[in-house]
DNA sequence: ACCCGTCAAGTCCGG
DNA sequence: CCGGACTTGACGGGT
């Protein structure tokens, strides 16, 4: 049974777990000021995903600014950590699950020691929040292959490597295919081999498609929930990968088809309307008669 | 109060 | 070899 859910923010940005500051003005007062206004919309995103019926939430990677970077001091986390430790009982009394996605500027493959090592300083800090709030490992944190650098093979190999040399990130990492360089057929492969989970994206798969297996890609959760993407084209003239408005009935029904009865599965809706276009997805949904999972603290009025 | 130039980070491609 | 696209918005200094 699907449930749905949004990223990071609503659409009109009122509430936006992603609130940053200027490199230049980061201090310890600006982070945790900052810091705090993405706490307090994380937990009104919590509360409307809540009263919509949503299953899933990405948080924004932004939901401690600068977290990774260089300039960043270490002892700020110690108000950040008693603060996300205080909100542990609540954020997972709503029974909604939390993941994160960080930018495309992780980059686990790259030929360059120094784009991997600030790669991982970052999924440390991602893993880092999810552990403090006490999330369990279906909270992941999802992030694409990377570049292909005119050799595949070699950098499917240096991605094995990184992995092999890294074996904490296997407790929350899953991978996912993209619309320009990784198949869903080669992010199974991969997956497979490293013991990772496969985070299947629709849209991705739309522009770079491939024979997959989706038996094969559902065997790498191993009994737990997975998370899949979807999104759709957006009406009239639009640039290749840009994401629509809403998300078109028909490609979820195709998506939910591709399920089929496989048990609960968690699909992010990547639309730019956010929760106006998942309101939409519900309501149609409705009309036809399909039914969704919601979350324990679901009460439909 | 509003506008608009600028912003941590990577990779690929075209000129 | 370098600058722009990708995708994208929000910060914050300037008016």
């Amino acid at each position: 049974m699907i449930g749905v859910g949004i990223f990071c923010s609503t659409w009109d940005n009122r509430l936006n777990t992603n609130h940053t500051l200027r490199l230049s003005k980061l201090s310890k007062e600006t982070l945790l000021y900052t810091f705090e206004k993405n706490v307090k919309d994380f937990l009104a995103l919590l509360e409307l995903s809540c009263s919509m019926g949503l299953t899933i939430f990405r948080l924004g990677s932004n939901f401690i600014p600068f977290a990774s970077h260089e300039r960043f001091d270490n002892d700020w986390l110690l108000d950040v950590e008693s603060r996300l430790r205080l909100l542990s009982d609540k954020i997972k009394s709503y029974g909604i699950r939390i993941t994160m996605h960080p930018g495309q500027f992780v980059v686990l493959n790259s030929p360059r020691e120094d784009v991997v090592r600030r790669s991982l300083k970052e999924l440390s800090y991602h893993m880092w929040v999810l552990d403090t709030m006490g999330l369990s490992w279906e909270s992941i944190i999802v992030v694409h292959v990377g570049g292909v650098y005119g050799n595949k093979r070699e950098a499917l190999k240096r991605f094995e490597k990184t992995i092999g040399e890294n074996e904490w990130l296997t407790k929350r990492l899953a991978i996912e295919n993209d619309e320009k360089y990784y198949t869903a057929e080669d992010v199974v492969e991969l997956g497979e081999k490293l013991g990772l989970p496969v985070v299947f994206d629709y849209y991705h798969h739309l522009l770079n498609p491939s024979a997959f297996s989706i038996d094969r890609l559902v065997e790498t959760w191993r009994g737990t929930t997975p998370e899949f993407h979807l999104s759709s084209l957006p009406e009239g003239v639009h640039k290749l990968g840009e994401h629509g408005d809403f998300v078109k009935l028909e490609d979820f029904l195709d998506l939910a088809n591709l399920w089929g009865n496989r048990g609960p599965l968690d699909v992010v809706i990547e639309a730019k309307k956010k929760e106006v276009a998942v309101e939409k997805l519900i309501q149609e949904l409705e009309r036809v008669g399909y039914k969704l999972r919601r979350p324990k603290c679901f009460k439909k009025c």
